[in-house]
DNA sequence: GACAAAGATACAAACGTTTGCACAAATTTC
DNA sequence: GAAATTTGTGCAAACGTTTGTATCTTTGTC
């Protein structure tokens, strides 16, 4: 391996000044400068990473703290904050909690041994309050929290506009012609599920309407068929979905049970998961956007992890589950 | 930041006993190593990775290169390496090349610059040959590729059991009672799809069947359509595709040609997307076991990334689209 | 009790880079 | 033209750990 050492005696000058002019200081001469570029070019020389992040004290590494990384949230989250710090000459490194607060202390550990230079997390299930991550990485490592977030701990954080997006998810269901509308709104004690529901509740309170029917149980298949069953009975005819895997179980029950979507009944999902695209009828869906909460992530860090929330958008993508009015005109 | 000479000197010791003791050399009496593991847990000593990397000449981290995080397949592969090398004390730092040559190139650099201690890594589709890989990490670095490999490099090799999982999934259809059976075959260029295509035929032949057709195309919803609805045409009663994306247009250009399923076709898919089981019906595919496909990866990096190739075998997960001989059974 | 063998620790030199400070040369200022 | 400023480079000390070799201490052997 050649080193800046070797460049230097090559050209009869001194390592500090081969560092300088690898590192682009304004302090070296234009031709030395040049000469140095060409002669490392020569050699094949590449940076020591390990002997420069001694000195600095610090690597150019950030860690990235996601309780699973095969879950299409959280590897989008990861796929886009990733495009932009290797964009800045920034290696990600990655640590899983599997929702354990076990794993997501060690891994908080490792990254804090390994002199991160900063810390892009969401917080496992098993963490119940946020104490021990400041706890680990003291007071000068850079934090983002993203999407599941301890409001407050110091630092960036990045969530999805979840009020607005539910908020315009209902809207359009009401704009569709549907009338009785209820929601299926997920697991309350999650900031993100709460602000669904006040938007959906504050769509329809802004269209005069009331809620048909709100159901609280968490958004799996399953309780999705329950309560789209019981909302049937009760008169409703749309209802928007906190999560898309309980928007899938209430279509299936929906279509059993014989209603037509979207001529009789409408419905709206959230998180745009994959499958949603390739159902039938496929399901409108309101999007997380998970690479724009990465690059969002990745930015915040990169701008210095001031404390603040940066909310971004959701996007409703309009399926045939929801497109009410087209599905009457075309009869 | 506490060192191990602040520790030493708080024992009166040097810093060697420190360190000897601290990574568990058998020099260091028991006492002094327990009241140098003591005192380094009093002052809250974390050894510096960077300095004892430097010293070393490696790093505690494993690089790990694909196309795209993602990917559920890719995903679910850095999952179960994770798991493993976390075990093994090791990190994990991860590069995306979006299927691009160069940016698969310059992440095997950055993995090279950082000494990580071996690389794992999932060509990208833009790299027709492999040379580079071996001209960027040279002769020492363990290298262990999976899924896409190049057989000719050296290193250990992780795939799927593309043609005994094929070879299955058919036999399976001949089973359930289907009789003029046809392959969506997808890439030929690709190796894995060339054995599930030996697989398939293989199968039927030892069944006593010809092939009902086969077709070449990519494997996209659009191009199982067409093949489904030709299949039909030219009497076929099941499909095997080397994709689920394939299978699944081929579902639905089924159904609306009025076909049932399983009752009148069969079919099996490939990769267990996630999907797979959501659809009505549900769809029978030949699951890639990604977190397998990892942890094998992770396995043969610690065991020293010998030259070979480890086969991991396939699992046909059986769903509706399949299922001849119960649907017919329950009529 | 002397001497060898082993056991435990100390010494010191790396690993390759960065950076504050010193210094020399070139340029500007009055 | 001397002093002041700028510009470019060299010197040397870090950064904190690891490890080969040397040294000291203990134990065992005859």
């Amino acid at each position: 391996m050649v080193t800046i050492t070797e460049i230097a005696q090559a050209l009869g000058i001194t390592p500090s000044t081969v560092s300088r002019a690898l590192s682009g200081s304004p302090r070296v001469k234009a031709s030395t400068k040049e000469a140095v570029l060409r002669k490392a070019a020569e050699l094949g020389y590449e940076r020591n990473v390990m002997a420069s992040n001694l000195r600095k004290g610090r690597s150019d590494i950030v860690g990235i703290v996601v309780p699973r990384i095969n879950r299409e949230f959280f590897s989008s989250v990861i796929s886009g904050a990733e495009s932009v710090l290797n964009e800045a000459g920034l290696s990600v490194l990655i640590c899983q909690t599997h929702e354990r607060y076990e794993d997501e202390v060690r891994a908080l550990r490792t990254l804090k041994n390994n002199r991160v230079s900063g810390v892009i997390m969401s917080h496992s299930i098993g963490s119940k309050d946020g104490t021990h991550i400041l706890e680990i990485l003291g007071d000068e490592m850079p934090l983002v929290q993203f999407d599941r977030v301890f409001s407050y701990l110091r630092g960036a954080k990045i969530v999805n506009d979840n009020f607005e997006g539910a908020y315009k998810a209902t809207c359009h269901l009401v704009e569709e012609g549907y009338r009785h509308i209820g929601t299926l709104a997920g697991y309350l004690n999650s900031a993100a599920y709460a602000l669904r529901l006040k938007g959906f509740r504050r769509a329809l309170a802004d269209a005069g309407l009331e809620p048909a029917a709100e159901y609280m149980d968490s958004i799996v298949p399953e309780t999705g068929r329950a309560a789209a069953l019981d909302a049937l009975r009760s008169g409703c005819d749309a209802l928007y979905s906190a999560g898309d895997f309980s928007a899938l179980g209430a279509i299936r029950a929906l279509q059993e049970a014989g209603s037509r979507i979207p001529e009789d009944f409408g419905i709206v999902g959230t998180a745009n998961e994959s499958f949603t695209a390739l159902m039938s009828p496929s399901l409108s869906s309101l999007a997380l956007n998970p690479r724009e909460l990465g690059r969002q992530s990745a930015q915040a860090f990169l701008d210095g992890a001031a404390d603040g929330e940066i909310i971004v958008p959701m996007e409703l993508v309009i399926r045939q589950s929801s497109n009410h009015k087209q599905a009457i005109c075309q009869k």
